[in-house]
DNA sequence: GGGGAAACTCGACAAAAGTCATGGAACGGC
DNA sequence: GCCGTTCCATGACTTTTGTCGAGTTTCCCC
């Protein structure tokens, strides 16, 4: 399979573009640029000329902002088949935020200009942004709202419940209380209380590797729980 | 001037349909259905289905999201020229806040499966869409990064810098600290607090209308503090 | 102009979250 | 297998934020 057709392939993939006509596909396609990150490499840096939108083929990343003290808020994690820095391209804007690989990643980048240039010709692919967009507001809203109403124990409960893939979450290697901590918006120490509370509950356990979920439907009143 | 006209010169003062040629635009005026809403009526509420997009004619209103005990954040305060509902309606979602009026107010709304109509048919209006969310998603997340990262005072910075207009920020009879700190992510007692510190180190100065600024750039740097 | 509601002020207190210090356990590289 | 680094556990302590109650002012509607 040659480089284009890769890239179709993983593109496609993609909220952004999915469903778009083979051939804008190819279009969008023929001007993405593969590239690859180790652990703990920044993709992207907040405050930087925005290069492009970002699609990842392999690996997970973290989206984050930071104030100049060095904690960081993570805005979420990305991974295969979903995009990044696509507010700061269609915002015309400078990157909003900083990207850094968790583990060894394949990306490929749109560059910012002709990604605008394929915006203007074709309707289609505008309509599919116009949705992910949509959708990343959203996802936006919600986080305001665990920020501003809930708990840590909630937002924590709430957070094992959406990423709880059967009876538990499987933890990547980096998936560490530091990153989940983050995420919500606390401390390491704070999550681990908060971890260890739930334990004793025995709602959930937590081994190195996993967190087990035992009483899901708990969780999930936990988890609607204001402050 | 006709009904139809008066719409089109509206809407066209909204971000969301500007720079649309004429005809798309009197497409979009054809379909929008004007109201109005007293102070405290309430526009839509989270959870129904959403009905339309609003762009805003006269008046001012809130946006806000809140737990069932009732404490509200607010998102945003929505002024003439500015539209609401709109993540809603491209999200194909139900209505994702509540919206208040909180002074006499007219809207036109702009009924969903018209506007999707019309986002099929005209590209520029695609495209504008996509500025225009791309816009609201940099604003969730300059909000996120507010809630996470700073202290109430550094909030009530920014907020204090962002809505100075010339020397201060002329107070509408809504502009309450109750309704400021709903902004803030906090409570009428601490705001006061944080209003009264920035009085006594000398910054501004409050009166029932107006808050008036002082000391700009010492403002700007509190705005910039970390917790 | 009077009466009532809403908004603001203020001090004392409570609770949630954040910080610090420390030790132990797991892991990764050699 | 050894050793250093990272991660996790845990208790004591501080700070910030939130809560409560009460008193005062302002505004708005009769």
């Amino acid at each position: 399979m040659d480089r284009e057709s890769e890239a179709a392939g993983i593109l496609s993939a993609v909220p952004c573009f999915s469903g778009l006509e083979a051939e804008v596909l190819r279009a969008v396609a023929g001007v993405a640029v593969r590239r690859r990150y180790d652990a703990g490499e920044m993709v992207l840096l907040e405050g930087e000329p925005a290069g492009g939108l970002y699609a990842v083929e392999e690996g997970w990343l973290k989206a984050t902002k930071s104030d100049r003290e060095g904690r960081e808020q993570v805005i979420r994690f990305v991974g295969p088949g979903e995009s990044f820095n696509d507010v700061s391209v269609f915002a015309d804007s400078p990157n909003l935020g900083t990207v850094v690989a968790l583990e060894p990643t394949a990306v490929w980048m749109v560059p910012r200009e002709e990604l605008l240039r394929l915006l203007e010709r074709h309707g289609a692919l505008a309509r599919a942004v116009v949705v992910s967009l949509a959708e990343r507001a959203t996802y936006l809203l919600s986080l305001v709202e665990d920020l501003s109403l809930r708990s840590v124990e909630a937002r924590l409960a709430r957070f094992l419940v959406e990423g709880a893939a059967g009876d538990g979450l499987s933890r990547r290697r980096w998936t560490t209380q530091a990153q989940i901590a983050a995420r919500l918006g606390t401390v390491p120490d704070v999550l681990n209380r908060a971890l260890r509370g739930l334990v004793e509950e025995g709602l959930i356990s937590v081994d190195r590797h996993q967190i087990r979920v035992h009483d899901l439907p708990e969780l999930r009143a936990r988890a609607l729980m204001d402050p």
